[in-house]
DNA sequence: GCCGTTTTCGGCCCGACTGTTTTCAGTCG
């Protein structure tokens, strides 16, 4: 997979092209880059279709440098670029404040090449200098260096979640604020997020711009105006504020929301009806007459089209879906949560604990799913002790309202067989089958794949093994392994685990489109972990355009186990 | 360099804040 390469290249060559201050290119080359990096198909097999050019942004030009790449391992145009100008350029990019013209001029005046280079004049005070430049630019450079090391990792939504509520209990605090929204990725509900932004409707924004740069969990103050501050908290999160008036809060909310490429469509969208969108919102271009701005509702309906769930704004087809008005109904809710542990295996809490969680949550059933086979790290059950597990699960049922379905999350062996005999097997309601070791398998699509086909599993979890932030997934053909789950009735799970999310939206949208169907699991390993299924789950799920009918668990049971024994 | 329900040529998102200079260019989201 040959993809995040590319991508680097292409954006690389947008900086570099910035630099020498061409015009238009850069944005080009950019467009093109962030296509491809969220592809969701090795960008070799679409080359040898000749498809490249059916990628968004991908044109005759850059499709040529594609197919350079794949055949000699470099682009021409890259390599000129960077003779002309050898420096890390993407390395320099990242520091915050490090534009195209600031690397220039540090170039040419004290020749800086990369980030170590950076630090090193920064810290001898050789930047403020140069004419144009100041001692506040050296040291914003220097911590800017700082967040690029520590920030690295943007991080995880599910981490964030907590945080984010009591900051924003915080800002609803401040007198005079009558609304406060978290906008951004974590509206979109990303899977990391980098910062927080918040809205907030207040009509004396001067006031609690101040306050809440004031507050005790601020570390920094990194940038402060008359409507808006960036603070940077002593937890590490970056939060932005942003204080408005009531009327203008829709095209603030959407402006902010984002994504950015969504936004950049819905203005040329704009342009061409002859409105103009910003965060003050849709006017005409002519008459500069206001036309729509309280609500994001308005807004769309004012360009002509369904409104657009915040999941779904990343311009991944939604808007030309919303002009057709094809936006499906997205996913709300699920009745109940197929994957989770106890202390069966490497749970922390009890069978009953977690039924009784899971009650309390609204859930109508839940399936008890601890490990079985060889995994001996995860207490994995072997079949004497499944004999056992069971009955307890029965036990429990006694006691509780919820049904509980009996599973296990089986091994997956090397050779594509199941690590618990058939039998054993048929005494449950449900099979969850799942790779946990030999990530590196030859070829991992044709182990899940005689998996599915020569055994009973109902639900594949955690498909493609990816660990956000620290394991990539394994190498997957997704065509091939949707094909085999919808043929052979096999459910593919959405992991709301925090640091899973997998499959991935951009493959669950895939898999929907492929004819597959999906269930929204925690994979919950104490009493505390049960919501992900809900808080997390969802959402994501939504990110892929899944509707109830293709969740699994959205249905009643009785639907459910019809669909088990198929 | 890409793209098309005004266009195969001529456009390409928009405004706030910062730092430095003194009226604005650069950067960011």
């Amino acid at each position: 997979m040959k993809n995040l390469e590319i991508a680097k290249i292409l954006h690389e060559i947008a900086n570099l092209l910035e630099i020498r201050r061409v015009q238009f290119k850069p944005a080009a080359y950019r467009r093109a880059a962030m296509s491809i990096e969220s592809l969701n198909k090795d960008i070799i097999e679409i080359a040898k279709k000749g498809k490249l050019k059916d990628i968004p942004g991908v044109g005759a030009s850059i499709a040529e440098k594609i197919i350079e790449f794949l055949k000699t391992g470099k682009v021409k145009l890259h390599q000129k670029l960077k003779k002309s100008l050898p420096i890390k350029i993407n390395e320099l990019a990242s520091v915050s404040g490090m534009g195209p013209k600031t690397i220039k001029v540090l170039y040419e005046k004290i020749k800086i090449k990369n980030l170590a280079e950076l630090k090193r004049a920064a810290k001898q005070g050789k930047i403020r200098k140069i004419g144009g430049l100041g001692q506040t630019v050296e040291e914003n450079i220097l911590q800017g260096i700082e967040i690029v090391k520590t920030a690295k990792k943007r991080m995880l939504l599910g981490l964030v979640i907590p945080l984010a509520e009591e900051i924003k209990e915080r800002v609803e605090s401040i007198p005079g604020v009558k609304r406060v929204v978290i906008a951004g990725s974590y509206r979109r509900r990303k899977e990391t997020v980098r910062d927080l932004d918040i809205l907030a409707i207040s009509k004396q924004p001067g006031k609690v711009v101040d306050t809440f740069c004031s507050f005790p969990e601020v570390k920094s103050v990194r940038a402060k105006g008359a409507l808006k501050a960036s603070v940077r908290l002593k937890n590490g999160i970056n939060v932005d504020l942003y204080v408005l008036q009531e009327n203008k809060f829709g095209s603030a909310l959407n402006y902010f929301t984002g994504s950015k490429e969504h936004n950049i469509e819905l203005r040329k969208l704009a342009l061409k009806k002859g409105l103009t969108l910003s965060e003050h919102g849709l006017t005409k271009v002519k008459s500069k007459k206001l036309v729509a701005a309280k609500t994001e509702e308005v807004i769309y309906e004012r360009l002509g089209m369904q409104y657009i769930p915040p999941e779904l704004r990343e311009n991944r087809g939604e808007i030309e879906a919303a002009l057709k008005r094809k936006i499906p109904r997205l996913v709300t809710k699920i009745k109940g949560d197929l994957h989770m542990h106890t202390t069966w295996s490497d749970g922390d809490d009890t069978i009953e604990e977690m039924a009784r969680a899971a009650q309390k949550l609204g859930y109508k059933f839940i399936a008890i799913s601890d490990h079985a086979g060889p995994l001996k790290i995860a207490n994995s059950l072997d079949e004497k002790r499944i004999t056992k597990y069971l009955k307890a699960i029965d036990r429990v049922q006694k006691k509780v309202k919820i049904k509980i379905l009996k599973s296990l999350e089986v091994d997956i062996k090397k050779n594509g067989d199941l690590s618990i005999k058939k039998q054993t097997l048929k005494k449950l309601d449900l099979v969850l089958g799942a790779i946990h070791s030999g990530f590196k398998t030859p070829d991992m699509t044709k182990r899940i794949c005689t998996a599915l086909e020569n055994n009973h599993i109902n639900i594949l979890t955690h498909p493609s093994g990816r660990v956000i932030q620290k394991r990539a997934p394994y190498s997957l053909n997704f065509d091939k392994l949707f094909e085999t789950a919808k043929a052979t009735n096999t459910f593919l799970e959405v992991d709301a685990f925090p640091n899973r999310l997998d499959l991935t939206d951009v493959n669950i949208k895939a898999a929907i489109e492929a004819g597959c169907k999906i269930a929204i699991n925690s994979d919950a390993h104490n009493i505390n972990q049960i919501h992900f299924s809900t808080t997390i789950g969802v959402p994501w799920a939504r990110r892929g355009w899944a509707t109830e009918k293709d969740v699994l668990n959205c249905w009643n049971l009785k639907k459910i186990k019809k669909a088990l024994k198929n």
